[in-house]
DNA sequence: CTCGCGATGTCGCCATGTGACATGGCTCAG
DNA sequence: CTGAGCCATGTCACATGGCGACATCGCGAG
């Protein structure tokens, strides 16, 4: 679900001193990625362009990233683990864990990064290729949500469907959120969204 | 939202009785791609094997379709049709709208084709690549069902949310139906799994 | 009959991704 | 101190995806 990261601080040296070869390689490759998919955009942008930034070669990324598209989602397992967490200790009905790990994801990974994510946003909304990523990312995301709840005693169907109506709940606020004019907190948002969908999805499934 | 097709009876000439080229050129190469994934699978699968067995260049192959994996897709169109016609005729509340579709096609459409569906699924299921396209297929599906929505004056988050869980019920429901050992009709297990998601989203979104 | 057009084939090109192998610097045993 | 070995990186080569430009072929119109 719309991962945020680039600028990691991992590989800070997998041994203290090293300085043997330019530090933090997949930081500068993802920096790099990012700079250049807002100048050129994605498709203009070669694998090798992404490299030579990077002061790395077409191999090295390749090692790094399953693919070109990966340069842009990094924050998957932080996010992930973040869910997951709180989803193994709220006690509540299922829907509302759903909701209470996403809007502490939101105060603890979003809230920050407003701008950030608006860059990404728009360079996602402009390619294809990136769009199908992250709906994929997000299903994956998604997946291990239901998996936590499952993991608590709750049957397949009942995890999926609070897992996927939360899913839906965020994807909306997270558009309003990104929207050049909004101005609320996304946790706020959640909330309020999340009250509308309860409004909607309550009448009875009517029979034509 | 897993379309259904291939062996579809388009093309039955732009012309009448055209015999100059071998007809229904398109419909050739969804069966020859379809046939050749379940032999050999997706990735080990060559644009040019397809062409080959359908009698034609590679070259052709593109003119038809956008990419290797649209070759999978093509019964959107229709799908998307049905869809729009019943929700822009039902009147009902906004969810029940959503789901009456989605029965409606289940009848149409997909009642008849279960064992194809469950083939084409078993491909798709095989392919990261597939899933993605899958994915970015069913949310263009959605968004058209959001639009016809909107069409009857709906405002944009309730005719997302309305969309979105009808979504996520028909995927739930289809994924019941696909599943080796299900036998109810997809129809009925859309009703089901509907009134099962009022259920689990009736609670209020509860503030911790 | 010939002309034209539309569907198809041919060629060639660049980028994605990947296997196999080369290299060079760091670390650690001795 | 030194050599063995490891490991991140680079080099090379290659199959495939995708696409532009141009050639061809067969039918229907005049």
């Amino acid at each position: 679900m719309a991962q945020v990261t680039i600028m990691s601080q991992r590989d800070i040296g997998y041994h203290r001193r090293m300085a043997r070869w330019r530090p933090d390689a997949r930081g500068r490759l993802e920096a790099a990625a990012f700079e250049l998919f807002r100048e050129r955009g994605f498709e203009q942008t070669t694998v090798a362009d992404i490299a030579a930034r990077a002061g790395l070669d077409k191999r090295t990324f390749y090692r790094l990233f399953g693919d070109k598209r990966e340069a842009l989602f990094s924050g998957s397992e932080r996010v992930e683990e973040a869910l997951v967490k709180v989803v193994a200790e709220t006690n509540a009905a299922p829907f509302e864990v759903v909701i209470a790990a996403f809007r502490q994801m939101a105060v603890d990974i979003f809230a920050d990064r407003r701008e950030l994510v608006r860059m990404r946003q728009s360079i996602i909304e402009s390619s294809p290729e990136l769009q199908e990523r992250e709906l994929r990312k997000t299903g994956a995301l998604l997946a291990a949500v239901s998996a936590a709840l499952r993991a608590k005693g709750l049957d397949e169907t009942t995890a999926t469907l609070a897992t996927e109506s939360g899913g839906t709940v965020f994807r909306v606020a997270y558009a309003r959120w990104v929207a050049p004019d909004g101005d609320s907190s996304l946790a706020d948002l959640i909330v309020q969204v999340a009250t509308e969908l309860s409004a909607i999805t309550s009448s009875s499934p009517g029979r034509r």
